[in-house]
DNA sequence: CGAACGGTTACGTTGCGTTATCGTCC
DNA sequence: GGGACGATAACGCAACGTAACCGTTC
């Protein structure tokens, strides 16, 4: 299956702008991109990657916590269906109230305010996507910013911080060249990257570099941060990171 | 009941600044304003003015169209509630079949996408707003633009419109000059303002003239051009002619 | 050849949240 | 007199819609 972005759109009931931006934001990268004019093409990956991010912007979860959720380390699919079950039926239920209590005024009662009250609702979302934020705190995520760190003095730190950033900076500036992320030139970026972070903080496995790489568009706060260098720099370097893992 | 904005903020589920911005919109006006220090005060009227905006939120409609219904010519609430139950029915109903879609996922079923599809509901909701908007059709609103016209030159456009404006000048510097809208001067303006329409439109009767100052507010097309004099003008003027009518 | 479709900027919109700075009330 | 509460002004933000302009495909 390989669909234009127009028809892909018609069959999942979002606009052709609403998948340029899910793919600015990374939320979801059309299956492949045609080399010679950059059109955008969609299999029935993106097509089930769509449906959950449907139901999850259905329960009004904003965009960068879809984001994070379906990329998290141990997604679990069967759980997730769970929550989104339990959190669809507590907006029905506060509808039912809704209407229910139209039902009262109709007949001239006085309307108690409280039924609009969506602080249930609130609640348990927001339990839902700290759930998720949890999982990436138990990675290694955290230990680029906590672990073998704790006694560096300023002066290190700065120069540290500095060295990752120029190499970021040729991350982005491979990027800009039109270099793909499986070129030969990223490619010697990620083993760089790989040697840095085991010298300065630990040692850095295939594995869990994989898990930085997706990080690095997961999360926003190293997102934000790579992408200073240029947009979309995070999502070239998880790309290049995803290509040398395997 | 005079109630301090928090109060009636807590009471109503909604912040202080929402209500500060349904002031400025024009959506919901205090009761009163306390004269020297510019504190906002609000009634029971405010109450149930607050419950019917909340409902039409509730089902997505903008805030403009919320005014505009609510201020319509003969806005009729027991139609309005049976109108909000169906569409609340709707919506629950398609909260229902994607409930009942995730119980299939959860099975292993393959999702089809339309149940995402919300058409219907948008289309209901679209269709009583346009009831509402087609009411204002009917009022002596589009006779300013439409009537009595039809033969005047561009020229004679242009300066009936220019006098039209500078009229309206006048009316955003009476409140620039903090007077208020039952001031001599406001209503002197008021007069000016009847005597013109009646010269270069049609007989403006007080019927129809307090007709008009509902406009001003409620239809953003005036609004908008009344407001390029200074922001609140129309509401000034509305007040006005509210004064002057009664 | 022209319409339909694709791309990339880039600015506009809605409905507030969020300071920041200030006066005010008790 | 200080802390809660009020006002206004201004900027920020999400999630796109809506051009504008240009290349591509059929």
């Amino acid at each position: 299956m390989k669909l234009h972005i127009r028809e892909f759109a018609k069959l999942t009931g979002v606009s052709v702008r609403t998948l340029h931006y899910y793919d600015e934001i990374g939320l979801l990268k059309p299956s492949s991109v045609d080399e010679q004019n950059g059109y955008r093409f969609y299999d029935e990956y993106a097509l089930t990657r769509m449906q959950e991010i449907l139901f999850y912007r259905e329960l009004d979860f904003p965009l960068k916590e879809i984001r994070m959720i379906l990329s998290s380390p141990d997604y679990d699919k069967q759980n997730a269906l769970k929550e989104q079950k339990h959190l669809l039926t507590l907006k029905k239920e506060r509808l039912e109230r809704l209407i229910s209590a139209l039902h009262s005024a109709m007949k001239g009662e006085i309307v108690d305010m409280n039924i609009f009250d969506n602080s249930e609702f609130e609640a348990k979302r927001e339990q839902y996507a700290k759930e998720a934020k949890e999982k990436w705190g138990d990675t290694a995520a955290y230990k680029e910013s906590a672990e073998k760190t704790a006694d560096y003095s300023s002066d290190k730190w700065n120069q540290v911080n500095s060295a990752m950033d120029s190499i970021i900076a040729e991350f982005a500036d491979c990027k800009r060249r039109g270099l793909t992320s499986d070129s030969k030139e990223a490619q010697e970026l990620v083993k760089r990257w790989q040697g840095f972070i085991t010298e300065n903080y630990y040692t850095c496995t295939k594995e869990i570099l994989a898990g930085l790489g997706e990080i690095y568009v997961a999360d926003e706060r190293f997102r934000d941060n790579i992408d200073r260098h240029g947009n979309g720099t995070a999502q070239f370097m998880s790309d290049a990171i995803k290509a040398y893992c395997k």
